[in-house]
DNA sequence: TATTGTTATACTCTATAACTATA
DNA sequence: TATAGTTATAGAGTATAACAATA
């Protein structure tokens, strides 16, 4: 394994892209006053309306956590917490109308931003790129299950 | 190599990955009781002993809340500020023997879990992610002078 | 006057532990 | 007893504004 440190290793350059793309999410959620884990949270939410514990899963925190994150969000009138009908201790969480309009607005200006990041690359590269980012992200999702 | 259903877009790739490569950072860091930020002090102190000005602008922060973290850092022994000797306004802050120390320990586990990430890749598609990621980062580096 | 850094203050985010209500 | 969620509490991280020291 003589592995030659042309540029900088692969392990570098995925953390600085990472970094740059959070720092990047940051500073369009601060656009909206939204901090990064509001934004997160909306975004989970595009498609589901978990219980309180399951968005924790999501997030990757603890569930004590999560009161305070979507308080503040519903007080926003970003999302809601809707009653359970089967089980009265749990509740589900759902954006509002206007936290989906929020979401979809600043959707639009990532999704521009880092197309601008990603178009140094010629097309057919941007696509062996998807492909490759894409089979680690399946792999991680797979090996969550 | 089967089509896959629907690749999901480079973008939603990009951040699965990128938040993924936070949480992973994050719980390393966890471990050796350091918040991602810290991790990321020591990190940039690795090779540079900058001044708190030029450490927020590496860190994207303001500058008042550089002295909260360094003060933290250098409570647990881990950097040092160092005055100036020519302007006697400003302190460098320089990473100690033991902020090293667990510097490297995590840089080493952070490598291995990264490794194994992308190792669902072979060899010559791993070289391949290097070139168009160092090829973004690069551009960005750039648009930075 | 301008620049570097700190302090005061307030807020978000996070975890742990204890609690309430429901199962 | 076990589970879902909240509350109490404490601390890190962050920003804005005001400040002190130096240039």
């Amino acid at each position: 394994m003589a592995e030659k440190t042309e540029a900088p290793s692969l392990v570098d350059g995925l953390f600085q892209l990472s970094f740059r793309l959070q720092s990047l999410l940051g500073r369009i959620a601060a656009k909206h006053e939204l901090s990064l884990v509001q934004v997160r949270l909306l975004g989970i939410l595009r498609d589901r309306q978990p219980t309180m514990l399951e968005l924790a899963r999501y997030l990757d925190l603890e569930k004590s956590s999560l009161s305070g994150l979507v308080d503040r969000a519903e007080q926003r009138g970003l999302v809601e917490r809707v009653a359970s009908a089967d089980d009265r201790r749990t509740s589900h969480v759902r954006v509002t109308a206007e936290g989906r309009k929020l979401s979809r607005v600043a959707e639009q200006q990532v999704n521009a931003a880092v197309s601008e990041l990603v178009a140094v690359l010629p097309r057919a590269e941007q696509q062996k790129l998807a492909t490759l980012v894409g089979t680690i992200v399946e792999q991680l999702l797979a090996a969550q299950r």
